[in-house]
DNA sequence: TTAATCTTGACTGAAACAGTCGGGTATATA
DNA sequence: TATATACCCGACTGTTTCAGTCAAGATTAA
């Protein structure tokens, strides 16, 4: 159970955003170099946060990426969704076919991992943008 | 994000086992029929759970699988880690070539995936085999 | 016009996953 | 002792996903 580069980044990208709260479009150039993240691969997440109404952008000369909202009221799980970075345990109730279909024993982890699937989205639903970038800026140490 | 069949396979398995919980060996062929998962895998991961003293072996004739410890002793971790089902969010620490070396903007979201695995885990560490059949038998939906 | 930037689809190498194959070894029972 | 049952173990394979690249455009400020 991994997660992968795909939700990692966007979060980065869009906490790096969220740090210029202004309405200068940041060009994903900038970012790239800031987070280390090939700027190829920004360009695909960014389409996809654009689809979902996460960031506007403006094109050409001097253009680049805003986000579309406040970044209080953009959660992690909105982020998540975008980049179809999605929190998959199981899938009893569509895909018959196996686990939960089972004669004498039953699909005995069904509520498992159901549970498991609220815990980890509850966690996601609770954080915002804003969040990550405040708690960044008020802790200067951190050290582990 | 997605949980592996491999964990997923794992735990329907030994609560298939739990269930029994005396002490004639349980052959894997009768589990994987109840649980319709592939025997020559079951095979593979209990010789993991084996490895990491959650089953013990009777070889031969009416031989098969028991649990090593009681069932309550037995927590989800336990077998995540025998099977190599690791929740993975980043590692920072170790990888310094990614995500935690930035410049200007370090690993912003550092915290976050700390938090988040220790979300997973905090879950898997609560819940052992016990509460799974205990739950499935009885109906009791308990917290903890 | 030109350079910077976003837009889009197609492609690719590597890794992990889920599962199979083929051969072992041990043991209870007839 | 023969045999069927069951665990033991390494190597192999087809599929999918990931992370990232490539190439070609479209848009806009200066």
């Amino acid at each position: 159970m991994k997660l992968s580069s795909k939700g990692r980044y966007a979060v980065m990208a869009l906490a790096d955003l969220a740090r210029f709260d202004n309405n200068l479009p940041i060009s994903l150039r900038d970012i790239s170099l800031r987070q280390n993240i090939s700027l190829v691969y920004l360009e695909q997440l960014f389409l996809k946060l654009k689809k979902n109404n996460i960031v506007k952008s403006t094109r050409g000369y001097k253009g680049g990426y805003v986000l579309s909202r406040r970044a209080s009221e953009i959660k992690i799980s909105d982020i998540f969704i975008a980049v179809d970075e999605k929190i998959k345990t199981i899938g009893c109730e569509k895909n018959s076919k196996k686990g939960c279909n089972g004669k004498s024993a039953k699909c005995i982890t069904h509520n498992l991992w159901d549970e498991l699937e609220n815990h980890i989205n509850n966690f996601f639903d609770k954080k915002n943008l804003h969040d990550l970038v405040n708690i960044k800026e008020h802790r200067i140490s951190n050290e582990r």
